[in-house]
RNA sequence: GAGCCUGUAGCGUAGUCUGGAUAACGCGGCAGCCUUCUAAGCUGUAGAUCGGGGGUUCAAAUCCCUCCAGGCUCACCA
């Protein structure tokens, strides 16, 4: 925020560019330190002498101006100290006047399409669906509030032998029941049933794929069985988006109605010698490093990353995107370059704007999940546990008195809990999951930025009247506990901005728990309504409106709902 | 065989892109703090040869090489 100053008064005494000084510009372990160092080293070369030298030098020739208070030489460093009454000001007026649009990018003309979770339509969304889900919501709002128009697209895997598989145990042994339970678990069932008992029976493999052959035939019995089971699946999948907050989607694509497409797309490319037929009649493409890769099988039908090529392009006319990302696992990540770069190789300008957020997979203690053994988290079960324990939590601290609050918050601090902890890592990182000791409500957790937000709150609802925040004498927020968290609200805007730039929603976790734990030492140390005098305890109230506003929009930018009480 | 990802206190992670000051945080230990704005909180303390080994550099968790361990992937599965 206030590097530029700082880059303007070195600039005046070293003959080294703005970018290159401001790249150099660091902040220092220590906030004894000062505000913002730099870094000597870069110069001793050009000017033959040593840094600790340099520093000193710059020391005396650099008089303080603006919000710089003091400039001090510390070994090879030049420190300089802001004046925290101007910053202050700066930062809390800034907060104030914007409100919940703080840090807010204005709204550009550019739009970005996030897909996810992409899910098969034969059995429950589990713990990688959450993970995925987190990380899609959250990337979306991240953009949103940069000023990007977002749209959240998915995509339904709702055909395929796995598919025909929970139907065929259905028509076998379902009696023609309607669920009696969450319709996608009812529909997942049948599909576990059909590993167990085609583990015995080989010839139900083939059951299924004569099925399949139908459902292509278009058999209409066939035809309505599978409709009528994927419309369990998509009720029971939209309760689980629900309860998990995720936004309406913008559009939804089934790989149904898709999954033939693409072949024009490849045939001119073959036509233009992009492509080459091998001797069987296949197309293949030869992609050099990333390997060859068939794009039409022999017989002239498409292959998966045929209805992806599709796709891409569907989407592009749909949405003329200026970016899209896709919200998929890092098994996927060889598919995901293939794709781009065959995008590229058939001359799609907007192949460049796509880009694979990949994501690490979650195992459990006991190894990998695998959903045709059961062995599984399931999505709503977790959820369900989340918000279980949220409330136990709830009733034993009494604080929240009413069913329905109780009801309301338990749901919004089980859900936040389960939000922040699958953020909390970076998207790259595998994780193990282990049930009994995963997700707490104490520590660097969702509940504990949500808390700390209440306590914020409570305070300005029993301040009652009105301050006048014109007013206010800033240099009367000097403790150490109050600089500090001020000095963070300040980085929110390039917080998210970086955020935005590395798809990284755990930036976020972190500059939450950052503030908050600021904020409960300042909470701890400095009462507010209890202050000395009237002018310092409108300055801090000032300084907790200011608080309340960068969480809630942290929080949000997480996806997670806040509460009055807990 | 090749490519990509991961390896940081007992445990879980951030920091690696863009090299800089005593390697940061949470959990768990240990020692404290509720007559004062909600203790889902706060304070203090112990705990790390940053997977191993080389190299580059004034300076390496960070860059390069190499080895080890785990995961994922490599043309008609999705």
């Amino acid at each position: 925020m206030f590097e530029d100053e700082i880059v303007k008064i070195l600039k005046n005494e070293i003959k080294v560019d703005a970018e290159k000084i401001r790249s150099v510009l660091e902040v220092p372990p220590d906030p004894e330190l000062g505000d913002i160092a730099f870094p000597c080293f870069i110069l001793s070369k050009e000017l033959k002498k040593n840094p600790n030298q340099i520093a000193k030098e710059l020391e005396q020739e650099i008089k303080p101006t603006g919000v710089i208070e003091r400039v001090q030489a510390c070994g090879p460093y030049l420190n300089f100290y802001f004046n925290n009454k101007k910053i202050s000001e700066v930062i809390l007026k800034e907060v104030l006047k914007k409100k919940e649009e703080y840090g807010k990018g204005k709204k550009n003309n550019k739009v970005v399409v996030v897909e996810f979770p992409a899910p098969n339509t034969n059995k429950p969304l589990h713990l990688g669906h959450l993970r995925n889900m987190a990380l899609g919501e959250s990337v979306s709002r991240i953009y949103e509030f940069l000023g990007y128009t977002v749209k959240r697209v998915n995509l339904y895997n709702d055909r395929g032998i796995h598919i025909c598989k929970s139907m065929l145990a259905y028509k076998k042994w379902g009696n023609n029941k309607k669920p009696n339970k969450k319709p996608d678990h009812f529909v997942g069932d049948y599909y576990v049933l059909f590993a167990r008992k085609a583990k015995n029976n080989p010839k139900l493999l083939e059951e299924a794929q004569e099925l399949l052959r139908k459902w292509e035939k278009g058999d209409n019995k066939v035809r309505a069985l599978w409709k009528k089971m994927n419309n369990w699946a998509y009720k029971g999948f939209n309760e689980t988006f629900k309860k998990f907050g995720l936004k309406k989607y913008d559009k939804n694509y089934y790989e149904s109605k898709i999954y033939t497409k693409g072949k024009k797309i490849i045939l001119e490319g073959l036509k233009r010698g992009l492509f080459e037929k091998d001797e069987t009649g296949a197309v293949i493409v030869d992609l050099d490093k990333l390997g060859k890769k068939i794009l039409l099988r022999s017989d002239g039908t498409s292959v998966y990353i045929t209805q992806d090529i599709y796709l891409a392009k569907k989407k592009f006319d749909d949405f003329k995107f200026d970016k899209s990302i896709y919200v998929v696992g890092n098994e996927q990540i060889h598919h995901f370059k293939v794709l781009f770069k065959v995008l590229d190789l058939l001359g799609f300008k907007f192949a460049k704007n796509c880009y694979h957020l990949s994501y690490g997979m979650i195992e459990l203690p006991e190894g990998k999940m695998k959903s045709r053994e059961g062995k599984v988290v399931d999505a709503d079960d977790l959820i369900d546990k989340m918000i279980e324990l949220a409330e136990k939590e709830i009733r034993k601290r009494g604080v929240i008195k009413d069913e329905e609050e109780i009801k309301s918050a338990s749901e919004r601090i089980g859900v936040g809990a389960l939000k922040y902890y699958l953020l909390s890592y970076s998207a790259s990182k595998n994780f193990v999951f282990n049930p009994e000791k995963s997700i707490s409500f104490e520590g660097e957790t969702g509940p504990y930025l949500m808390y700390s937000l209440v306590r914020a709150k409570k305070i300005i609802k029993k301040s009652k009247k009105r301050i006048d925040y014109k007013n206010i004498d800033f240099k009367l927020l000097n403790s150490k506990e109050e600089v500090s968290l001020i000095k963070k609200l300040g980085e929110f805007p390039e917080i998210v901005e970086k955020a935005s730039k590395t798809y990284s929603p755990h930036i976020l976790c972190e500059y939450g728990f950052n503030i908050a734990n600021l904020f409960n030492s300042f909470y701890e140390n400095k009462p507010v309504l209890n202050a000395s005098d009237e002018n310092t305890k409108n300055a801090r109230l000032m300084l907790v409106t200011t608080y309340i506003y960068v969480l809630t929009s942290c929080l949000t930018l997480l996806g997670i709902k806040t509460v009055k009480e807990m």
